[in-house]
RNA sequence: GGGGAGAUACCCGAGCGGUCAAAGGGAUCAGACUGUAAAUCUGACGGCUACGCCUUCGGAGGUUCGAAUCCUCCUCUCCCCA
């Protein structure tokens, strides 16, 4: 099976420039003993990547695994534009310093995805396009590249059509040149041949294969993944605090692990497909249970998916945190936690204004109206009194244990 | 350069000079029902030990007993003309 008939299987095919054509290529790089070469492009417009990049790092992931060479391209360069792309208004300006930052943080989670180092000829290289759109001159560029785009074609790019409802810079009106620009570049410096992106990327991509057949007269391809959406369609990745973050600071292992369990019965299947490397009979098996046994399915998801990006420690302590909490009994320790000093429970301290620190309230009002409405439990017993206070009365050994709606449960641990 | 429209809470979007902490919808959260689903119904949704007080309607001033609402200037956005 090849790497194009994998991505069917699991769900990553949207569009192609050319399935044939791609196919005959694997099949050569095959036969030659060869490898093929694919890059995706992310910009660093965050400190770490997030959920919704998961599908494309999943898609690399499994290039790689193919034997194949995955390229990770970082937008430094790019990302001082602004893809416009999916946005209704401009993003904001990114300083050097955050892009660097940014650049950084996204290079090393990466690096923990796939192997980069081990010298094999599928070890993936990591890029970054700064390094070469930031040497450009304006005249130059628009001589060498600018005169192979027609702006006729770009204004029927979706995303430009909408735009021209609402307003659309000039810079922004670029970016498609530089992403294309960015695979004539990758093609050149390691004979890349494929440009993996979400489907939402698919203009940029098929700019990129115009522009290498206009300036290298070499065919190159373009391979689109879904987006991430609900079944209902909404986009994925978002809880209540925001992003869902790979970076275990920003989100711990114990909520991205929570953030799977609770997928919606109807996605189970598209994630097992995606986010896990489960061969597709086990992906399949799974898919098929129904009514309750559901859970089974979503928290082999959660443990899978969580084990890929936190490693096998983590996802056990997330799923033995889960399971203490939900199931009764066990490990409480892998539940999030914060700490109180044991002398400030003298006069007892608001509750309220734990569960704002604890991050489970916004505000002290917050607060007040999840007890008010019956959400709010202290060491499983529901708290009626909106203005409680936490005495040492409470201290159950020094831990309390707070639970908002049903599944939210935070320990307070007395120090 | 000229003319017009506009900026309201997380988003969209109403808003007579007082009865506006600001309609409605979406998103979100909580409760009930469940399986740590979905759908549905109910409630909450600026802050605050709270039938009151404080801070909000792009920014800065002003008029007024009283301003989201009127005036002036500024910033930004969109549309049309050149």
């Amino acid at each position: 099976m090849d790497i194009w008939e994998l991505y069917r299987q699991r769900g990553f095919a949207r569009q192609a420039t050319d399935e044939g054509a791609l196919k005959t290529l694997t099949d050569t790089a095959a036969a030659g003993g060869g490898v093929l070469t694919a890059y995706t492009g992310f910009d660093p417009t965050a400190d770490s990547f997030h959920v919704g990049h998961l599908i494309p790092l999943m898609g690399l992931i499994h290039f790689q695994r193919a034997g194949h060479r995955p390229i990770v391209l970082l937008g430094g360069g790019t990302a001082m534009i602004g893809d416009p792309t999916g946005k209704n208004e401009m993003r904001k300006m990114l300083t050097d310093e955050e892009l660097a930052k940014n650049t950084d943080a996204l290079r090393r989670q990466a690096a923990r995805l796939m192997d980069f180092d081990s010298g094999n000829p599928s070890a993936a290289i990591m890029a970054n396009n700064g390094d070469w759109l930031r040497q450009w001159g304006y005249i130059d560029f628009l001589r060498e590249i600018g005169h192979h785009f027609s702006v006729n074609r770009m204004l029927t790019f979706e995303t430009f059509k909408t735009r021209m409802e609402t307003g659309l810079s000039f810079i922004e009106f670029n970016y498609p040149l530089l992403q294309a620009y960015d695979f004539l570049e990758l093609s050149r410096r390691y004979d890349c041949t494929v440009q993996l992106g979400g489907d939402d990327q698919w203009a940029n991509i098929i700019s990129g294969v115009d522009l290498v057949r206009r300036v290298e007269r070499r065919d190159v391809f373009g391979w689109t993944f879904p987006l991430l959406t609900t079944s209902s369609g909404a986009k994925m990745g978002k809880t209540e605090k925001g992003a869902v973050w790979l970076d275990p600071e920003k989100t711990s292992p114990y909520e991205y692990y929570q953030y799977w369990v609770n997928v919606d019965d109807a996605d189970v299947a598209k994630c097992l497909g995606f986010f896990t490397l489960l061969p597709m009979e086990e992906v399949n098996r799974l898919s098929r249970l129904e009514g309750a046994e559901i859970r089974q399915a979503k928290q082999v998801l959660a443990r899978e998916a969580t084990r890929l990006i936190h490693g096998e420690e983590e996802a056990a302590k997330a799923e033995k945190g889960a399971k203490a909490v939900f199931g009764g009994g066990g490990d409480m320790d892998q539940v999030p936690s914060t700490t109180l000093e044991a002398a400030r429970l003298a006069d007892g301290v608001d509750l309220a204004e734990v569960m704002v620190s604890a991050g489970l309230a916004k505000s002290k009002g917050e607060a007040r109206r999840l007890v008010d409405q019956g959400g709010v439990h202290l060491n499983g017993e529901k708290v009626t009194d909106g203005f409680m206070r936490i005495t040492a009365a409470h201290g159950n050994q020094g831990h309390l244990m707070i639970k908002v709606g049903k599944k939210k449960f935070h320990r307070v641990v007395v120090a």
